[in-house]
DNA sequence: TATATTTGGTCAAACGTTTGAATAATCAAG
DNA sequence: CTTGATTATTCAAACGTTTGACCAAATATA
């Protein structure tokens, strides 16, 4: 447990005392090292994701996160590296966010056991938990951006965005769609379904300027994710010839 | 009629008579001139899609295009006007092709005059329209690219590719959308269910790279969106709870 | 000749990268 | 407790290349 945080974070490694109680060995050096990387990767993230590889220069990112442009090269070997250190940090930061909406799709799903209504829930609650994630948490907004762009622009790095987290997350919903439309889940129809069902919740993403536009909205906020979800899940049911979820206040009444 | 063609091909302008047979004048200094703007226009539009402003050079440009470096220039004064122009030169391409799929879509819609199975038609129409548009004309392919870029990155020239071509296709689903749902075509949850249906389609071009991976597919072929809409199509149908269409196969049995 | 276009070249600025000195910490020796 | 070697990091300057822009001369048609 507390090894997977200490892996998860990264940070202060070098800071502290290793579980056994030895003495982890001080860093040695001029400090700040940690820090620095730590505050590269994360600009860079930013600035790939907003402006693309070759839209970011050295000295802007440097500039950014407030290290000197040598640093940068220090730290990472050079540009490309650099962006191949922010995918993998990408790939580390969003596994703990989906993975848990993904196992809890996964089970649910099994649990209902063919049951319409409890995956009528299945299915609502996963979209309730994609909409909030990928629309709603700040500190995801970078990441999807980048993920959108690698999806429709792949680099070198696309293949391991694939097998690290695209594919888990699409086997996922294709186990629910097998199971609503009572198919196997290597069914191509049931992948092509799947892809359908993933990308009509990014496109909200994807194309948040047209929704606002067209909504009249200046961005998303919690109200506007929830409305949102609620349009969509109703229809996504019924196209998956599941029963409407009865929400709360219609219970009451 | 005619009008319209050359409009929309813009070629060969100055090659020939107008329909009144009156003599056109002919290009007066160096001959090439509207050759090289077509070619430079075409290859900016091609890289753009493919890698974005700042990931193309103007030297990378011109050796695309095979002009010197010099006549890019010289055509549109800058880098920033020739993106600008190939702004223009998108619009002008892609009304023709989405104007009258968005002209039957409002067309059949009207006709249907509420009645289901007509409802029903439209929308299949629709759809198998916008598969083979969007994810087959190989002339399209590098503007979608692009529109997709804008969309989640938008650049200066985004108002105008909202007004001019976002916006009347969004506003034609909804009308069809309005029909299915028995609702106002300026209902908010109406335009989201637009983003949806929308963007569950341009996804599949958005995400190629993914649906091939996870098809085993190395790239669509006719036969392939073909089965892409007769997948998704019975979906859709079914959330917007209109009646599935009765194919031709399925008549004779 | 007049006009339109192409050409090769130059320019300052910005690019990614490299370098070597300066700095700040730890560690071992005295 | 100081000292000097060692190590990690920062920093400013410079490298050679590429960038977008610009220009005057050359060229090809009317």
């Amino acid at each position: 447990m507390t090894v997977d945080v200490s892996i998860s974070t990264e940070e202060n490694a070098s800071a502290a005392q290793n579980e056994r109680g030895e003495r982890a060995p001080r860093a040695r050096g001029r400090p700040g090292g940690e820090d620095s990387r730590a505050r590269i990767l994360s600009s860079a993230g930013k600035l790939f994701a907003a402006r693309g590889y070759s839209g970011v220069s050295m000295r802007e990112l440097a500039r950014a996160a407030k290290v000197n442009l040598g640093a940068v090269n220090y730290h990472f070997g050079g540009k490309g590296k650099l962006y191949h250190e922010t995918v993998l940090r990408l790939i580390e930061d969003i596994g703990p966010v989906f993975g848990p909406i993904i196992h809890r799709l996964v089970d649910e799903v099994s649990n209902a056991a063919g049951n319409r209504e409890a995956l009528s829930h299945c299915t609502a609650n996963f979209m309730k938990d994609m909409f909030a994630t990928v629309l709603g948490k700040r500190s995801l907004r970078w990441q999807m951006a980048f993920l959108l762009r690698e999806f429709h622009q792949p680099s070198r790095e696309f293949p391991m965005i694939l097998a690290e987290r695209i594919n888990p997350m699409h086997d996922a919903v294709g186990t629910l769609l097998a199971a609503a439309l009572e198919l196997d889940p290597k069914d191509p129809s049931v992948r092509l379904r799947s892809q359908a069902f993933i990308g009509q919740i990014m496109s909200f993403g994807a194309s948040r300027s047209v929704v606002c536009a067209r909504l009249g909205w200046d961005d998303y906020s919690k109200n506007r994710i929830d409305f949102i979800a609620a349009t969509i899940i109703p229809a996504t049911l019924a196209s998956l010839g599941l029963p409407p979820v009865v929400t709360n206040e219609e219970k009451r009444a």
